[in-house]
DNA sequence: GATGAATGAGTTTTCATTCAT
DNA sequence: AATGAATGAAAACTCATTCAT
């Protein structure tokens, strides 16, 4: 997915977070999460871009990449970008709710395939988490907040919709048993992080091969039982700053 | 530093955070790959310090992570960084170079086993892989340093032997056939990624479930055909400064 | 604006700080010193808004204030304030020559007093300041005008007037021989001053004090004599930019 | 008083404050609170030199002077300034620190000669604060800070003291009953602030004037009684930031 | 060999000012 | 007339690096 479809993927999100479910796209729709005065067109194509830059900024040089950095690759003046994000904590949780919103977005459409299609529910979300590898960003290196709280319900939500996506696929018999959805996200976690130094059509490759091999790893066949697992509360409980 | 150095000197320090005093090693041995002057005990020792600090000052912030930041970490003046290491890239390398080695180490370790119990050298592979993941920094994010020649030449052997443990694990049927050495470098490289602000137990135990999964997609009886893997050379090739 | 709009318009601020609303000015007295079209009224209270705003923070963070904050205070854009006040210089300047007219307004008032009451008259003067000091922002710190014509005539009328007064208190043996204009001048400006970190009702009781024991010290009885006093023409010579 | 005399004497009470009574002035003791290594020679003589230079900023300029500008006063590089004073507070709370030392020092020692000469002991105090008036600094413009544990000490011991001062006027009759170290202190902080756009020798002979006139107030033949005066503790309960 | 200190060169952040709506 | 937005320039602050002890 090039930058302008994870840009546009993000705004499709956030819209419907706020209930206007309908018209496919509408540029310039008020991408904040908490009611604000309508930004004006050129306002909200810089907001946008600033992200772009962000995410990218992010992937290959860490949550320290320089903010003019940032600035400059997304074509405006760094007051510009203050003028968006008070100060670097409030660039990464905008970062890091449009990953996460969309992780839940694939979980959501995932899931409600599985109705349907229980046997490529689960293929369906982590091949998608690897094709928009490049939006998500998602264990930020060095990033210091988590535990933003819209984040946080981000990831709750996104487990219980995953646990409802498992359900659904164990009863087809269509995965082992003692898979959850916390190792569902880890593995969206891991496979979204970059691999530097490599074109992305290389990294995107590898990327896929591992999460083939995983998903065969998924099958009701193929089961060695696990160590245990996490609770995802245990994890939630650890999102937040300075704890490792 | 011999390469063999390297590994042990990563592994001393290992030892000593874990309080198992390790007796086997020589203390002093000379630190670099040219020839030099062996360092004094106490000079030896903050060496060390520094890298350790340096590996985990990596893992939280990036390569961009503070020198000063490491030399507090490491309970060393910054100036006693900078005898030791003239900039940034040297520590890099340095770090790199011990991560790398302990792959290498890893992989000869596996593939020594490989003969005699084929169906768990994968296995032990990449579960020494997750136990070591702290050591490792492998993709270091902004890292402006791998063409360093000691690390190529660490990464083409450590593909050469891993090659070698899968030709044994293929003809012990105990692997599916279509995967190849660089997707088990893929899989250490993904899974010894810190996963910011979780406790180092509750990041590996997640990563022993997410490695568990895949070993039981390598085995042969989960084939899937996988797409078409890229060649480790042309992964090599793109190992150089500002390729992206 | 003249002398007497700028008198009026900050006492109108101050009536209705107080509540009281203020009948007997026309709105939209012309603001400037040179002529020029009638303002709109929203556009006046703006602007008196604005020079509110300015004296509260000049007072609390000096005249290097950030102009912005101060729109904030008065609640308009950063905008307005610049379509009233060209630079910082201007609103300096006429937060001054609002001061300095209250100065001369209360001078006049004592004076005229001063020759039917004249054991009273410096009293009257003195207190007038102490009770006004929140508008007055004499001495502005940092303030790099100062050799504004308007605020220099300002000065000089009122050293004449506090003389006259001076006269009268004397002729009456109502003051000691030894205290002139600007020792009076002085005790305003000093007393004016704002003693941060305090509440305004405090740090008025504290000030009325002050000038109460003041005011016992300049009647004759008490004289024991002052060291030689500047002129007044010596003072104002220096109330230019960068004399320190 | 010169800026070299200010240091001198700040030196001296803080060495007192540690008990080291003895002798006289030894340059290059640490200038610290906090116990701390002993700062090197150069770095102490640079200390200094940045808090002189802070004084005449602060004073110039107000709080928010740039600190370049006194670092460049100071003569040392801005960072020196940094690696000295984390941040603008710490270096607005120790001027305020030294400017409080040099009021308690002053009022113990007019307090010592009450005993033997209660006539002169009030005037010596305030005079001495005209004196040293530059080195004060005392009710700093829109300082942020002023509930610093240390300084709120100093004030506290200072009310004591002027009390104790006052007991012993009193009982020679030398004072009006009706003034309290409060005032005393009123006096000092009022009498101290800058008069911008004048030579320091003007404001000073124009303080002293003010200073001489107050002092004739004080005396018991003078009283009109005064009004009801707060109390020093409802004052100090004020001392914080951001209470205006 | 190690350290406290200093500094030049960034990077971050704020602010004054202008422009387009 | 008022405002949201953008920006260049300045100030705050940090960091890599060197020097003297």
């Amino acid at each position: 997915m090039d930058i302008v479809g994870a840009v546009v993927s993000v705004e499709l999100i956030q819209m419907r977070r706020k209930g206007s479910e309908g018209t496919k796209v509408a540029r310039g729709t008020p991408p904040r999460g908490t009611a604000q005065p309508r930004l004006r067109a050129d306002a909200a194509r810089n907001r946008e871009q600033v992200l772009a830059a962000a995410r990218q900024a992010f992937r290959e040089l860490g949550t320290a990449a320089p903010l003019d950095d940032i600035a400059r690759r997304a074509g405006v003046n760094i007051a510009t970008l203050y003028r968006r994000f008070p100060d670097r904590d409030a660039l990464i949780r905008q970062v890091l709710v449009d990953g996460y919103s969309l992780v839940l977005e694939a979980a959501r459409a995932a899931c409600d395939k599985a109705a349907s299609e229980p046997s490529t529910a689960i293929e369906d979300f982590l091949l998608s988490q690897v094709e928009q590898r490049e939006a998500l960003v998602l264990p930020l290196i060095g990033g210091p907040v988590t535990d933003d709280a819209e984040v946080l319900e981000l990831q709750r939500e996104t487990a219980v919709v995953l646990e409802r996506l498992l359900a659904a696929t164990r009863a087809a018999e269509a995965v082992r048993p003692d898979v959850t959805a916390v190792d569902l996200i880890t593995a969206s976690a891991l496979v979204c992080r970059p691999l530097p130094h490599l074109p992305p059509s290389t990294a995107t490759a590898l990327a896929t091969r591992h999460i083939r091999v995983f998903l065969d790893g998924l099958r009701p066949s193929a089961s060695r039982p696990l160590p245990s697992a996490p609770e995802h509360e245990e994890i939630v409980a650890h999102l937040r700053p300075d704890t490792a």
